[in-house]
DNA sequence: ATATAACAGTTGACTTTACAACTGTTATAT
DNA sequence: ATATAACAGTTGTAAAGTCAACTGTTATAT
């Protein structure tokens, strides 16, 4: 889904989606150059974010679902994130098909200490708008992303 | 960059920037289903479609930075186009360290093929906006890319 | 005129991701 | 009670991407 600037389809609903769709590209591009500055990929810094606001313990599958990464890939990224002591797992007696993964006391420190950085950055992007604008640009991201959910 | 649902920041300009990350994840995964579909990766419909309308013949690097993708990936993508007969490449004679890339007429007549079903995903997507939010829309995100192009 | 820079493309090592096939565990149906 | 489904996690393969180092070509500087 190429175009940011020639387009000669000359169609608005393409056009708009396009802007989507690169803001997007550039976001990954930006995220991942600043977790590597920060030591942890960013697949990773998504996990801990995830085990650290989660409701509850989650499992690798609910992770997948969450963080829309297919399960297979939760295995190795667990092990990193284990083998730098910033989570643990604990099997389930009850049903021992599955983990519950919880941030270590390392984990959530690692996070903390990333927090002001990582907020920097995400508000160095977004005062490009104002409250109103950011209202409205988050309302239209719901939606969009609502209508996309039937693609899946 | 995690979060549609859960996020403990209450911050407004996060929650509208993890908008923009999502949609833009979802549409990927969106992308890629689809291209599969039609037989061809995503990278490559991006090569041909930047082929298509572009307004000069164009070299690999012009499509590195076009597409942003790094130019080692262009040479593979090439070839697997030279393969399937889309694309060829012209040595340019007064300057024999690029290359000038061409679309056949397989090439085109590929893409026209694939544009109506193309286009009714996009259009599928995008009429959940009425015309002035698609406008709104393209507006924020032509401004929340170049606002993110002071990080590159 | 020649040494040095810059440039386009290629290669190889590595990372990230998706997908399919597999193991082991639990739930469901007959 | 047992066969079948579904489920969580793991493994292996392949695609796609980044990055750094390399080749060959052209531009620049002295």
């Amino acid at each position: 889904m190429p175009f940011n600037s020639v387009n000669r389809f000359e169609d608005a609903e393409h056009e708009a989606l396009m802007g989507v769709w690169w803001s997007g590209v550039l976001l990954r591009q930006i995220a991942r150059r600043f977790f590597r500055d920060q030591t942890v990929a960013e697949s990773q810094f998504n996990v801990l974010m995830a085990l650290r606001y989660a409701e509850r313990a989650l499992s690798q599958q609910d992770l997948s679902e969450r963080l829309l990464v297919d399960k297979s890939n939760l295995t190795g990224l667990i092990d990193g994130l284990m083998k730098r002591g910033f989570v643990r797992r604990f099997r389930e007696k009850r049903d021992r098909r599955f983990y519950r993964l919880k941030l270590t006391g390392e984990g959530a420190e690692f996070l903390e200490k990333l927090e002001p950085a990582y907020l920097e950055l995400v508000h160095g992007i977004m005062n490009e708008f104002t409250p109103e604008e950011r209202t409205r640009l988050t309302e239209y991201m719901v939606r969009l992303q609502r209508r996309m959910e039937q693609w899946k």
